[in-house]
DNA sequence: AAGATAGTCAACCGCACACGC
DNA sequence: TGCGTGTGCGGTTGACTATCT
């Protein structure tokens, strides 16, 4: 492609906000095409967007399985026992916590949990009631949750609905390209394999966590039963 | 009631890496 | 081997919302 009608796209490009009905264009793509190619994958799906925005709106909100709400208490402690040990690696601490997003877990941590460990003489267990001491303001999040599944706008719970929607007949199982290049998408620890840390980290997650509780394999199971997305192909 | 301030989170940006040519 | 392209990741921003004064 020529570099000025690069340009020109560049220009046209929407950013910003995701609307319902743009939201409505990917995932009804996405099920019927599957995802081959991000950056070229916009146009046909009708999107005025960046493959990257396309990507991530995918990835972090219209992937079927993601779960939004509130944090319980066993995540909370996940992932602060994972930031302990891994650092702000979001994406291998996102692995570890079905249905949650790199993206997610990193903002809850910087919202939530970062501040919580100022108090950093105290065991993960006591922040909890730390937090409710210390915010006094809001209290979203923080302690004794709820098993809260309710997204935080009707935006959001819009495009939640769409997606389990069309989870139904969910990512392609067949068609042009699909299977092995979805593949990628479905899992975070897939990605860590090609990582020439993965052993090291794999030694790492796998040791016992105090307070991880069920929050790993199984609710792989549970996340990836969804109709029209295999385990295995997680 | 209205403005100021703080908190939250979706989305963007830039960089690094993998891969194909 | 070097280059171009696509993708993934982490940091950051900015709009929106809740709360305070």
């Amino acid at each position: 492609m020529a570099k000025a009608s690069q340009s020109v796209e560049k220009r046209t490009l929407r950013k910003g906000s995701w609307s319902p009905d743009e939201d409505r264009k990917l995932i009804a793509y996405i099920n019927r095409h599957g995802i081959w190619n991000w950056t070229e994958m916009a146009k046909p799906a009708g999107l005025q967007r960046s493959g990257k925005s396309c990507r991530l709106r995918w990835v972090n909100y219209l992937r079927p399985g993601i779960k939004r709400g509130n944090f319980t208490r066993e995540e909370d402690e996940t992932i602060i026992e994972l930031h302990e040990r891994l650092g702000n690696r979001w994406s291998v601490i996102a692995s570890r916590l079905p249905g949650r997003t790199d993206n997610e877990i990193k903002n809850h941590w910087h919202t939530h949990l970062r501040k919580r460990l100022k108090y950093n003489s105290v065991s993960t267990s006591e922040l909890f009631q730390i937090s409710n001491v210390e915010t006094g303001k809001k209290s979203s999040s923080e302690v004794d949750l709820p098993p809260a599944i309710a997204p935080a706008n009707s935006e959001s719970s819009s495009a939640i609905q769409l997606s389990q929607q069309f989870s139904t007949d969910s990512l392609p199982s067949s068609g042009s390209k699909p299977a092995a290049e979805i593949d990628r998408y479905q899992t975070t620890e897939d990605t860590l394999v090609s990582s020439e840390t993965f052993g090291e980290l794999q030694s790492i997650l796998e040791q016992p966590f105090t307070a991880e509780g069920s929050s790993t394999a199984d609710n792989y199971g549970a996340i990836y039963a969804e109709p029209g997305i295999s385990a295995t192909s997680c």
